[in-house]
DNA sequence: GTTCCTGCAAAAGCTTTGCAGAAGA
DNA sequence: TCTTCTGCAAAGCTTTTGCAGGAAC
């Protein structure tokens, strides 16, 4: 499973990544809560466990592993930046009414243009937004 | 056209919103810059124009046109918003070279996914990164 | 001992809000 | 006249930066 822990802990380390406490727990907690934590929601509840830690240090975590291409960023709205560990072949859905945030499978290599032909593409995103099924019903 | 100023006026008509000076050179600034501009941006030129143009103006039109579905909002760097007048059909490159936004063309039709049957999808926005011919030639 | 990491405090950006005056219907 | 719009100033948020102490190797 590519998600484990353990495997994702060796990519750290291949990538000359020490493996701090502090880095440790935003990982484990990423492969925890797929919701797409934004760094509040990471904070808070990491804070809770360890108490000294502080948002800078969940910052500059978020930032590495962005680096290391171990976590996708979100930037589905503009005002607040979400993470997610990086799963191939999805998108995000974010309800216009309850602000959830869901993943679909979609297949990426389908996504192509001719006028991208020339161009060397490493990042592909793809955010929908509406009303998800809960809402609709009400 | 779509992108004409006096469609996109009458549009504005239909939605109750008043046609001030400000409003048309925000929306007029957009038709003839597809270059994807932030708030910065729009405010620095048009204020050449308009000396008392404020920029909580620029920011209270583009929310009025992003609302009446004129304009679209690109998100696809968390730390800056940019805006593009509603063009349908097409997605995003923003080399990470560069930082120049590149439109490519793309069938939205045929971006969907089994596990969105439910959902009611009223926005879809399709995000590259990468690397654009002419920084890869260097 | 050297290097890298953490976390506090402060700074920096971007965006929103409150409000008084101006403009428009 | 009444409603809506503009723009200044201030506030609110999120994110980054500088730096001193601490941890890891």
């Amino acid at each position: 499973m590519k998600t484990s822990l353990e495997v994702l802990k060796q990519e750290l380390l291949d990538n000359n990544i020490h493996l701090s406490h502090q880095r440790l727990k935003v990982l484990e907690y990423l492969i925890q809560n797929h919701n797409h934590p934004t760094v509040e929601q990471i904070f808070t509840d990491l804070h809770k466990d360890i108490s000294t830690l502080s948002k800078t240090t969940v910052y500059n975590t978020l930032r590495v592993l962005e680096d290391a291409g171990l976590v996708r960023v979100i930037t589905i709205e503009g005002t607040e930046t979400r993470y997610d560990i990086e799963v191939e072949n999805h998108g995000h859905f974010k309800c216009k009414s309850c602000g959830k945030i869901y993943d679909f499978e979609i297949d990426m290599n389908v996504l192509s243009s001719p006028d991208l032909e020339k161009f060397q593409i490493s990042d592909k995103d793809v955010y929908f937004k509406g009303i998800c099924p809960k809402c609709s019903q009400h």
